[in-house]
DNA sequence: CTCAATTTGTTCGTATGTATG
DNA sequence: ACATACATACGAACAAATTGA
């Protein structure tokens, strides 16, 4: 216990040197992980200032300016006499779980609560990059807002090719786009895949989503491309990193149904997924 | 051009309310950014010294500081007179395709460059959440840091079943553990699964990465459930987040996985995309 | 070559935030 | 709570390098 303690401090001090946000931010950091992770139980006593003061190798102010921020986050509650104790119940997080199947996909946006946002400055096009095939003649572009318990998690900026959207534009204005297009028989979709990578918020994402400038994101990239190699519909996502997760099954069956069968749907139970057969060429 | 900058202003002051962290760094934080997402284009000049401060609605020495950091990071390059410049060439990002399918993730690992961790304090049982299967009896801990180029950017905790461990102890030692399992005949896989969740460095992952205290991670847990229901394999690897992304096919053909696109390293060559607009956001 | 405009670099004074003991 | 030291942020003025007329 005494070797982790103090293996933990050298390792916060020379950490310290190489980032430069202020300490008690950093501790406070390290200490919403270990609520969140239920290293500390929720409901529990967390170590006492003296314990922390000593394993952060930190001023006591320090160590309670960081208390003070998981206070306010509602994450500790301080008694004065008693201690401290950590939330009786973890926030649920990354409960949003990105679909990584197309019949997930579809029907994940389906149950999307979202609202649409008005874009001044719209790109007109795209930045397509390797095998994201070719660029369309015209894309309109549209922004919404996805929401969970009026809590936003998600920005989507889409590129949507007109050709396609000026077949229902009234449609493309009330409803998500994807389930649209892939319910029509006549258009053939031969490749759509999915991108993500870990960003951070830029000025706009931070205020859509609530978060701070520069808090971690996840940046999907959705792209859909027809027989002819264009790119009809390519979405940019940017998810508050705390909201979602993505699960994979490495083993999906390959006796199940021509090898094309999909599993692990987005929730728990899983197991029923429909056939894709529209889309097969 | 103008409505942009009053947006992104008033939209930074916002956020840097909800952020404690020092102006200085938002700012750079956006900037860099920029230069990653080549909205800056590579080598050529970026807006003034004065066009930051309006648009930032920062003081001068504030803008500075920020350039200097990224100075410091070679992402930009100043001259007295002429003005700043972005890089010539952006880093390669997110080079670490992380793995969607099995064969994919073996051959990934496959080709790991790792060093053994000697682990002290090692938890003695991994902690199993729902559809993780049951405990085995007893485990091994091990861990490695993953390089590229002498530099870390992955760190892998696992938790190997003994009776796995134990019929080659040595091999174990040498050799990445998943590869050697999959190998096996005489074990059974009955379920496999990788959870990717974003999360921010612990000290420890923090002083192995060589990224800030609370720098954005990729945690990955894998686990693996033979026939018993037993959890015989279950790895947590923290990655750097600005080395990995992840691809995802979503229209699955059945012939489509040799080349499934998840491979370990390089990436290929530039992807100069056709037409450029900036995403503006 | 000089001049003026542009742009980065530096300094000062002040106020507030961060961190220690 | 206090005294101390240093970091952060502002505004403004000034200095130095570059460019083009």
């Amino acid at each position: 216990m005494k070797l982790l303690a103090n293996a933990t401090m050298s390792e916060l001090s020379r950490a310290y040197d190489r980032s430069r946000v202020p300490l008690y931010i950093q501790v406070a950091s390290v200490m919403r992980r270990r609520i969140e992770t239920e290293q500390w139980r929720p409901g529990t006593k967390i170590p006492t200032l003296v314990e922390l003061e000593r394993e952060f190798q930190v001023a006591r102010v320090t160590v309670r300016q960081a208390v003070d921020i998981l206070r306010e986050e509602g994450l500790l509650r301080a008694q004065q006499g008693r201690g401290t104790f950590a939330a009786d119940k973890a926030a649920d997080r990354h409960w949003f779980k990105l679909a990584t199947t197309w019949d997930a996909l579809i029907e994940t946006i389906k149950n999307n609560v979202r609202k649409p946002i008005k874009v001044h400055n719209a790109p007109r096009f795209p930045t397509l990059r390797d095998g994201e095939g070719d660029p369309a003649d015209k894309y309109v572009f549209l922004r919404s807002v996805q929401y969970k318990d009026a809590m936003p998690y998600g920005i989507v900026n889409l590129h949507l090719a007109s050709t396609i959207y000026n077949r229902a534009p009234n449609v493309f204005r009330e409803h998500p786009a994807l389930p649209v297009v892939a319910g029509w028989k006549n258009i053939e979709i031969q490749h759509a895949h999915q991108t993500v990578v870990i960003g951070s918020a830029d000025p706009t994402s931070s205020d859509l989503l609530g978060i701070a400038l520069g808090a971690p994101t996840a940046e999907c990239r959705c792209v859909l491309i027809d027989r002819d190699n264009i790119a009809i519909y390519v979405a940019d996502i940017t998810y508050r990193s705390d909201a979602i997760q993505l699960h994979i099954d490495l083993l999906r069956r390959k006796r199940a149904s021509g090898g094309d069968g999909v599993g692990a749907g987005s929730a728990k139970g899983a197991g029923r997924s429909r056939r894709r057969s529209r889309l097969q060429s």
